[in-house]
DNA sequence: GAACGGATTTTCT
DNA sequence: GAAAATCCGTTCC
């Protein structure tokens, strides 16, 4: 088990996306271990790109993408769910690269009892088919927010494929595109996914929310 | 297979 | 007051 340097995420986002398709997620909590292996990410940056939460400046719930690269920035959204980021480039400068969606590699069992609450059974391909199910599938939130990933000693970490698969080798093709839900900076691809993999989530193109029928 | 509404916090206007 | 880096159940093709 190799974990990730932290000078691999001292770059753009943008060019640490890419790479980070097949490399493996791991959270290990008091219940068990489980890992994911990224197959869709998407690249944020900070005061040029007016999709990102950095924008318009630092608050509280994204000053961890301010700060130095190799750490989880962790937000909730949409008054239910979770999503992580990796952040990258310089202590200082707002980067980061949202984590969309993986195969979840070890630990099946964990997350799917984690996605499911005794509900119906979720397949194999669903359990991490989304960043906000990919959260629920580690079991993370924002007690994660700002976790430093490029220490062995860290409960939430990243680290490379193993030998044997080769997600992020030749064989793989990267497919690029506009990222999902966002609704200004459409024509920028910075989504990446691994071609023809089950788990990589659907597209959907942004929908503004229907404003509240008032009678 | 696609489209819509609801849940509900953080942030900005 | 409204929109957002979402998911899920329901409804209608």
């Amino acid at each position: 088990m190799t974990l990730i340097p932290r000078d691999f995420f001292a770059r753009l986002s943008v060019q640490v996306a890419p790479d980070l398709l097949g490399c493996v997620l791991e959270h290990q909590t008091a219940d068990g271990l489980v890992a994911v292996q990224l197959t869709e990410v998407e690249a944020y940056t900070g005061a040029t790109d007016p999709a990102s939460h950095a924008y318009r400046g630092k608050t509280k719930r994204n000053a961890v993408m301010f700060g130095p690269p190799g750490h989880a920035y962790v937000y909730f959204t949409y008054g239910m769910y979770f999503c992580v980021n990796l952040v990258c480039a310089a202590d200082g400068s707002a980067s980061a690269v949202l984590l969309r969606a993986g195969a979840i590699v070890e630990g099946e069992e964990l997350a799917g009892a984690r996605r499911t609450r005794g509900v119906a059974a979720v397949s194999h391909r669903d359990l991490a088919r989304g960043p906000a199910r990919l959260c629920q599938a580690l079991d993370i939130d924002r007690s994660q927010d700002g976790t430093d990933v490029c220490v062995a000693g860290s409960p939430l970490r990243v680290r490379w494929p193993d030998a044997g698969t080769p997600a992020r080798s030749a064989e793989k093709k990267i497919a690029t595109g506009p990222r999902v839900g966002v609704s200004s900076a459409a024509d920028v691809p910075w989504r990446f996914w691994v071609e023809g993999d089950p788990t990589v989530s659907v597209y959907r193109a942004h929908v503004p929310r229907r404003k509240p029928v008032t009678p």
